[in-house]
Order: structure tokens, then C-alpha cells, then sequence
RNA sequence: GCCGAUAUAGCUCAGCUGGCUAGAGCAGCUGAUUUGUAAUCAGCAGGUCGUGGGUUCGAGUCCCUCUAUCGGCUCCA
């Protein structure tokens, strides 16, 4: 007999060799219909695997992210099958489910050899896999040992730099149906579960992710156990798509791109400059309470400034090329950072340690070359402004003014609804040193400063290794877009390598010279691509402290010109931003035109309200609020405000 | 940069295997309608089909170049 844990903490006695399976048929009828995968002892084995000691096993259903990836990577091997089926001579590598924070579905890298695949053979591959699937094939795994495997694959390279990594003993193939694939295991009982497939992508993929290596054909795909799912999770996308920053940047008349102008180089057209200055305004109060000062550096430096700075050696030769001059020898860069002007700002005076910490900040415009596939709407450009400021202090200072700068981040994500943040910790790649500059004393100093502070600040947090800046480790904000895409807003970096570089210095209390450290500090990262992930969190529909207009006050004709202009000063005395629709049209049209403009609230202006004195007020979205007086409506604003503009 | 796809009116798109003056809806403009919560009616205007080249009697359609965009990979100071 062997004793199993049941999550809820229950022990059950079995015979030795029972399986998952067994187990969920002894809870009830119903587990065993839907278990679809299992973990003992926290490694993931089959359902039909059978337990030979004492542990505590998990059972997953379709509802657990643990199932969902049996199902999905059980669905590769199908595709892969499928795959193997319509083009014969493909090589298969690798065949995954998708990790949870990429997002959902599975993918299988293939070499195809000499044939291109594209999205047009998606509804073949399709077809294909469903008639696998019909045939409910169990998934079986089976050990092989290593001169077998190898020979199995011998006409496949990457097979076997996969096997070679190996331990002889430790291999496992799984079989289903006539295919047979090198598997760790992790699988659903048989095929026929998998009722509803589509192919969603077709991609070109690195071998191993690694550049220098061959590139293959990645075929992505998302399965379901039944047909609605399937279409309820494309209706979602098609939801998000609504959502695309791209799209409402569009429609709200916010920014453009032109092929003239130059990839990556937004446009910022009138609405979205004053949606910019505006969020501007919000952050430049914040720092001014927090103690900043303003700063302003040109756009340009000159070479040297980022031999200095490391930034010519690190990007100099994949970055936009220098700027001559008519003048011999004379080499501008375009600034790839602030930092390197504001160190050279920091030098301009003598600095007592009862002078810090210095607080510069600048909304900096910067110019990185990115790649040209990189390049995604307004969250990765080549020319974006950056809300900059470098923070420089003793080592004294440090955790207070770290800390400090996680409040202001927290106001700034607080007031702007992105509650659903990851605190990221990137640190080194302790395998590739080089990455880096500065001494490794200093990169652990740093390192430790971030995690302390943040751990006293009780952020949750995450450690990723290889995600910090060459010159120093950060602290980053991440936030989602519509797809469930990551993207880094916020961060703050400690960095003691740039002082030293740039040779800065301050008198201490002793009377001797010290290096001060520098925070770099970006609460909202960007402009554009906090706008971008702002624009795809809201749809649109900002907190009303940002909306451009709050109200718009729709007259029902020209004959209520007069009321309706009174009703706009008594608002803008109210710092109300509202505007006035005196066009003669139907009221259904202005409504539907407001609406789709997302003023907040409509005013709207007739016989009866004037007579009143009052207005009828409606909210976005189609809530009446009824006939109300102006002051009534201002209480109403600044309630709204209150409620998202958190104070600082 | 790499793999794959795409580029037609201000916007969203149709235009099959190459064949008369390139179509639709929405938006715009003009006129009528003066309306209380998502589409009033009539008319008008709007495109050298991303760029340059080639094949052809003939190219929006086929081929090549470049530019830009989209989905990934790699990268991300």
C-alpha cells in the first residue's frame, strides 16, 4: 500500500501502481470524466502513470493553467503528427505549450527543409490534426535509451543535440496513434479530448532562440475541448484588436506615422500633444513636491560624451551613426539616454554632502536604433521622450530616496488604474559577464539596495537574471497590453558605475571626496508607450482628470446659444474643461458623436433646462443622471476625480 | 536584422484565374429636414491602386527592387 495527499490535505491509502486516474475514479465519477493531467510531488506525470511510493498528487481539469498546458502541449505532438503527415521530410524540434505570461495556445518548430509554409496551409494543417484528434489515440510514454533515441533520429540534428544533452536512462518517447516523438511527458489521456483547433500564426523561430543558429518555422495553435471555447477565445481577440493602441491612436486623433518621416518616428498631431502635456502637468507636480528640479539638455552630444558614458562602445556600431560637422575630426550622437548630459550638469558646481541628493529630471527626448522588425506602434519607437531624472546621493540616502521613488511610482500607476502590475527585479546574467559594466562589488551593492528596498516597500517581486541595464540593475514596472503582451513602464535603477565614469564627486562630512550614487528614474518609462498600454487598458476612456474634454454640453438648437454659454463659464469656474455643440442637429447624432468622441458626461441643453436653470446629465455609456444644477454636476466631477487621482 | 504576410478613397474593405471610363459602406461637402438619447432624405465630390522597374497587345491583378505596416524570432541603454 502506498498513501497519496490530496491537495485538501487528506491522505488516502492505495494499492501500490495506481494511477492518477485511479484516484480521481475513487473521489468521484465526475474528477475522472475531466482530470486531464496530474503532478505528483510537484513533477507533472500522465494520467495513466503509475505511482510506486508515498507523495502528494495534484489532479488538473481544463479550469487549471497546469491542464490547460497538458492539453496544449499534447495538442503539438498532434500537430506535429499532422505536420509530419503533409510534408513529408520535415524535421521536428521542439513543441511546447505556450509559457502562461506569453499567453495561450502551443507551437511546434519545424525545419521544413527546402518547402516555405505560410497561413494558407493553416486550414489543411487544421483538418488534419482534427481527424487525428477524432481518432482517440492514447498518449503512451515509453523510456528508450540513448543509443536508440539516437539512432531513431539520426537524420535529424537537432533531435539529437537534444538527446546528446541528455542523461542515458532519463529518456522518454511519446507515442499516440502511428507518431512517436522525444517527450518529457505531461499529457492529456488520448487525442480525442482535443475537439476544437485552429492555427493562428505561422513565424520564423531561432533554433534554441539563438540568432546565430538556423532559423525554423514556428506553427502556433490554440485548442480547445469544445467548439465554443474556441470561438469565445477568437471573439476575445477580436475585443482586444478593438482595443489596439494603434487603432484608437487613430480614431482619438492622437499621433500618426508617416512613411515619409521614417519608421518608428511618431507623429504627435494636437489631441495627443495636449493628452501628453497634460499627463506631463500631473507627473511635473508630483516631482515638484517630491524635490526635483527641472532640467533641459539639446539633443545631440558629442561622441565623446558616450565613449565616456559606455554607451559607444555598448550601441556605437548598431545605433544611429554620428553626425558630422564640415569641420574635421567632429562627431555628434544623437542622445540614446539623458543620463550622460545630466552627470555633466551634476560636474558644473562643487557638490557638499549637505547639498544632496540632487534631483534633475527632464522630459528628454532620446533616439535608439532599433531593429526594424522590433518596431511596434507607440510601445517600441526609434525616437521617444523619456519622463527622466537622476537622483544623486550618498550611499546613505540611497534606500530613502529608492523608496521614495517607488511611492512616486505607485502614485503615478495608482491615479492612472494600472493596479495589475509586476514588480520585476532584472539583474545580471551571471553567464555573460561581459554584458556588463563595472566592478561585480558594486553590481552586488546595487543588486542587494533594489531588493532590500523593495521588500521594505512590501512589493511582491520577481527576479529575472539577465534584464538589467549594462550600467546597473533596476527595479521595473510591468504592465500587459490588450494581448496579454509585457511590457516594461516604470523603472528605477541604482547605478554606481556612471559616477565613476563621469568622475563625479562630492565633499563629505570628513573633508574627503566621494562618489555619489545615481538613480535613474522613469515612472512612466515613455511617453508613447505608457500612452500606448494607457490607451489599451482604458480603450480610450481615460480617468476623467486626463480627459481633454469632461464635459460636452449638446444644445438642442441655437435658440439655447445664451444658456448654454452661461452653463460653460459657470463650469470652467469650476475647472471643468467642457465644450459647447451648438451645431443644429439631431440629437440622437450628437449624442452618438459625443459618444464615440468618450466625453465623460453630456450635457444636454433644451427648453426645459433653461427654464429650470439646470442641465440634464448623461454619462458615458448611457447613464441618465437627470435634470441637475450645474454646481450639482461640478460635485459630481470632482467626486470622480477624487476617486482616481490618488494623492501624492 | 531574420521568417511569413500585407499595402486599393479620410476610415473599413470588395475587385476570382491579367481585359472597357477601379466599386461599396462609413466619414466629408451641398441642399432639405429642427428632431430628447446609437445611424432623416436627396445630391455632389473624393483614388496616377505604397515606390521604382520589368513581363505583356494590355497590369490594381504576374515577376523583381525599395519603402512602410502586421504576426512572431532575436534585440531592447
Amino acid at each position: 500500500m502506498i498513501h497519496i495527499t490530496l491537495p485538501d490535505g487528506s491522505v488516502k491509502a492505495f494499492e501500490k501502481n495506481v494511477t492518477p486516474m485511479d484516484v480521481a475514479k475513487s473521489i468521484s465519477e465526475g474528477l475522472a470524466r475531466n482530470v486531464i493531467s496530474a503532478s505528483f510531488n510537484g513533477t507533472t506525470v500522465e494520467t495513466v502513470t503509475p505511482l510506486t511510493t508515498d507523495g502528494s498528487l495534484v489532479l488538473y481539469t481544463w479550469r487549471d493553467r497546469a491542464g490547460k498546458e497538458a492539453f496544449w502541449h499534447s495538442s503539438a505532438h498532434v500537430l506535429a503528427q499532422a505536420l509530419e503527415e503533409l510534408y513529408p521530410g520535415a524535421k521536428l524540434t521542439i513543441g511546447p505549450a505556450i509559457q502562461e505570461d506569453k499567453g495561450d495556445g502551443f507551437y511546434y518548430d519545424v525545419d521544413f527543409g527546402e518547402h516555405s509554409i505560410s497561413e494558407k496551409d493553416a486550414k489543411a494543417i487544421e483538418d488534419k490534426m482534427l481527424e487525428i484528434a477524432r481518432g482517440k489515440h492514447d498518449f503512451k510514454m515509453r523510456d528508450v535509451s540513448k543509443t536508440d533515441a539516437l539512432a531513431l533520429y539520426k537524420d535529424n540534428e537537432f533531435k539529437t543535440e537534444l538527446i546528446e544533452n541528455l542523461e542515458d536512462g532519463s529518456i522518454t518517447f511519446c507515442d499516440h496513434s502511428t507518431f512517436t516523438d522525444l517527450c518529457r511527458g505531461g499529457h492529456i489521456p488520448n487525442t480525442g479530448i482535443i475537439k476544437a483547433v485552429k492555427v493562428t500564426s505561422i513565424a520564423g523561430a531561432y533554433w534554441r532562440g539563438d540568432e546565430t543558429k538556423p532559423q525554423l518555422t514556428r506553427v502556433y495553435g490554440i485548442s480547445f475541448p469544445k467548439q465554443k471555447e474556441l470561438k469565445e477565445y477568437l471573439e476575445l481577440l477580436e475585443e482586444a484588436k478593438k482595443r489596439d493602441h494603434r487603432k484608437l491612436g487613430k480614431e482619438l486623433e492622437l499621433f500618426t506615422f508617416s512613411q515619409k518621416v521614417g519608421q518608428g518616428l511618431p507623429l504627435w498631431l494636437p489631441k495627443g500633444a495636449a493628452l501628453r502635456e497634460r499627463l506631463e502637468n500631473f507627473l511635473k507636480k508630483a516631482q515638484k513636491k517630491a524635490g526635483y528640479d527641472m532640467v533641459v539638455s539639446p539633443h545631440i552630444g558629442q561622441k565623446d560624451l558616450y565613449v565616456t558614458s559606455g554607451h559607444y562602445a555598448k550601441y556605437g556600431e548598431d545605433s544611429f551613426q554620428p553626425i558630422h560637422t564640415p569641420k574635421d575630426d567632429e562627431e555628434f550622437l544623437l542622445k540614446p539616454m539623458n543620463c550622460p548630459h545630466h552627470c555633466e550638469m551634476y560636474n558644473s558646481f562643487q557638490w557638499s554632502y549637505k547639498d544632496l541628493p540632487i534631483r534633475y529630471a527632464e522630459f528628454g527626448t532620446v533616439y535608439r536604433y532599433e531593429q526594424s522588425g522590433e518596431l511596434h506602434g507607440l510601445t517600441r519607437v526609434r525616437g521617444f521622450t523619456q519622463d527622466d531624472a537622476h537622483i544623486f546621493c550618498t550611499a546613505e540616502q540611497l534606500d530613502d530616496e529608492f523608496k521614495n521613488v517607488i511611492d512616486l511610482v505607485l502614485y503615478v500607476f495608482g491615479s492612472l488604474g494600472f493596479e495589475n502590475f509586476t514588480a520585476q527585479v532584472s539583474v545580471r546574467d551571471p553567464e555573460n559577464p561581459d554584458k556588463y559594466i563595472g566592478d561585480v562589488a558594486n553590481w552586488e551593492k546595487a543588486e542587494r539596495a533594489i531588493i532590500n528596498a523593495t521588500k521594505d516597500k512590501g512589493l511582491d517581486y520577481i527576479i529575472e537574471e539577465g534584464e538589467a541595464a549594462f550600467y546597473g540593475p533596476k527595479l521595473d514596472f510591468m504592465v500587459k497590453d490588450a494581448l496579454g503582451r509585457k511590457w516594461q513602464l516604470g523603472t528605477i535603477q541604482v547605478d554606481y558605475n556612471l559616477p565613476e565614469r563621469f568622475d563625479l564627486t562630492y565633499k563629505g562630512s570628513d573633508n574627503e571626496e566621494h562618489r555619489p550614487i545615481m538613480i535613474h528614474r522613469a515612472p512612466f518609462g515613455s511617453m508613447e508607450r505608457f500612452i500606448a498600454i494607457l490607451l489599451e487598458h482604458t480603450g480610450g476612456n481615460f480617468p476623467i482628470w486626463l480627459m481633454p474634454i469632461q464635459a460636452k454640453i449638446l444644445s438642442l438648437s441655437e435658440k439655447y446659444e445664451k444658456y448654454s454659454e452661461k452653463v460653460l463659464n459657470l463650469l470652467e469656474n469650476n475647472e471643468i474643461r467642457a465644450l459647447v455643440d451648438h451645431r443644429n442637429e439631431t440629437i440622437g447624432k450628437k449624442i452618438r458623436e459625443a459618444e464615440m468622441q468618450k466625453y465623460p458626461y453630456m450635457l444636454i441643453i433644451g427648453e426645459q433646462e433653461e427654464n429650470q436653470g439646470k442641465i440634464t446629465v448623461r454619462k458615458h455609456g448611457g447613464e441618465d443622471l437627470g435634470m441637475i444644477s450645474v454646481d450639482e454636476f461640478a460635485n459630481i466631477i470632482k467626486e470622480d476625480i477624487s476617486k482616481t487621482l490618488k494623492s501624492f
